[in-house]
DNA sequence: CAAAAGTCAAGAGCAGTGCTCTCGTTTTTG
DNA sequence: CAAAAACGAGAGCACTGCTCTTGACTTTTG
């Protein structure tokens, strides 16, 4: 996919072996992504994506140990692709243009979640059966989380008229937000953050496993109207 | 399961071959509610379910003419657990406690879902390969949104600090949705009604599919916050 | 530079799946 | 009571993930 300089590390030794080994291993992810594109996760054949690429099944296991693998890079990818639209879409905008970020932010996770319907499932559905998320994906899956939260700082700080109390443990659970974050940034600016999160991805979830069925068919205007209501739950001006 | 009064109907001939046929139906359903119970939906297997039962894989298919089938019948199954799960919370509280009820109503959802998770992820979660929703769930997939609305409303309506604007694309499908429940309700309050009911399946999505793992292991507390928002975003008063 | 070590693709095979078809048997119906 | 419908079982098809062995190739080492 991409072209390599010469000698450009010492680290890597760059043989012919590695070198094919590194075009395979991207071969197969490739079709990989194309057969959970047009199919789904469920349906991901780790014999049919072999069959494609002319090679034995047993072959593919040289390069991906197991399915599962095989899914969790596939995973890794689509926290990444979904969080980089989600950065640029917030680039695009003015930094004081709260509510333009919002609705940009919104809208790129919706569109990017509809232009890839099994590849959003794959990271926000069901998670497959026995299936535990490995170390390596809780990165990936908090950018588009880390662009609300930026967002979230760059916001006047509002009092709130009518504040809903906070207990112990949930004040010691957003702490661990703020720390893991590192974001310097009020209790209930957090969770009112969390409302507007959760609710943007419980629309996309309704609107492309189905919920949404004969009644909101195009979620389109239910969603920005929804991403309004969001804004002002956070204290923005419409 | 539920004893039948003798010539109760003339309509139903009850010969000694229906009454088996329903029994080992009842029995086929239940031993597969049992597998996904503790498997989870995409490792519910007919051949299992048939070698359980100590009868041929084969002869299943008298019974239900696909796997999806089997599926179909499990997830009206599991819509009506959750809607009556809802309904009696909701029937439990004081009909002027408008806040409890909600409170009430949102705790039983979830509730439900972490006692229930395959159950409830195969109604809430990714929709399986090429299944189509057959006309027979929505029905049952509409209880819980009822018992919402309903609640909305007896609540008193509000007029809303900062009015969020309503387009003609998002006006008739609040018609719409005001026609299909028969309830008079006005567009804002049906918009905030569903804020917050996105929001309760957004929450139990993510504490069950894992998105607040590292942060909020423990859902309960965010849980309940949220749902208190919710109310105030609702023109409750806490 | 040749031998040892490591890497790889392929094939066969195992245990499992959904589903179809046929073949006797049983039950219901006309 | 005979024809028709319903039924259970078994074999079989095409598919799955995955393992193990075999033989060929490449890289590293002595």
């Amino acid at each position: 996919m991409q072209v390599m300089a010469p000698n450009e590390t010492a680290s890597a030794p760059r043989t012919a072996r590695a070198v094919a080994r590194e075009m395979l291993t991207s071969q197969i992810l490739e079709t990989a992504r194309a057969h959970l594109v047009e199919r789904g996760a469920g349906e991901l054949s780790l014999r049919a994506v072999a069959r494609e690429l002319g090679m034995a099944s047993s072959a593919v296991y040289r390069y991906f140990p197991s399915r599962d693998a095989l899914l969790t890079a596939l995973i890794i990818d689509a926290y990444n692709a979904l969080g980089e639209a989600a950065e640029e879409a917030d680039a695009a905008v003015d930094r004081d243009d709260h509510l333009g970020r919002w609705r940009a932010i919104g809208h790129a996770v919706r569109n990017w979640a509809i232009a890839h319907p099994h590849e959003y499932a794959l990271i926000y559905g069901t998670p497959v059966p026995g299936y535990e998320a490995p170390q390596d994906t809780i990165d990936p899956a908090s950018r588009v989380t880390l662009v609300l939260l930026r967002l979230l700082l760059d916001m006047p700080a509002r009092p709130w008229d009518r504040p809903v109390p906070i207990d112990d443990e949930l004040a010691e659970q957003v702490r661990t937000v703020r720390e893991l974050s590192g974001l310097e940034l009020p209790d209930e600016q957090i969770l009112r953050g969390i409302t507007a999160w959760v609710l943007l991805y419980g629309l996309v979830n309704f609107e492309l496993f189905g919920s949404f069925k004969n009644t909101f068919d195009d979620a389109g205007p239910v969603f920005t109207h929804q991403l309004d209501l969001m804004a002002v739950h956070m204290g923005l001006a419409i």
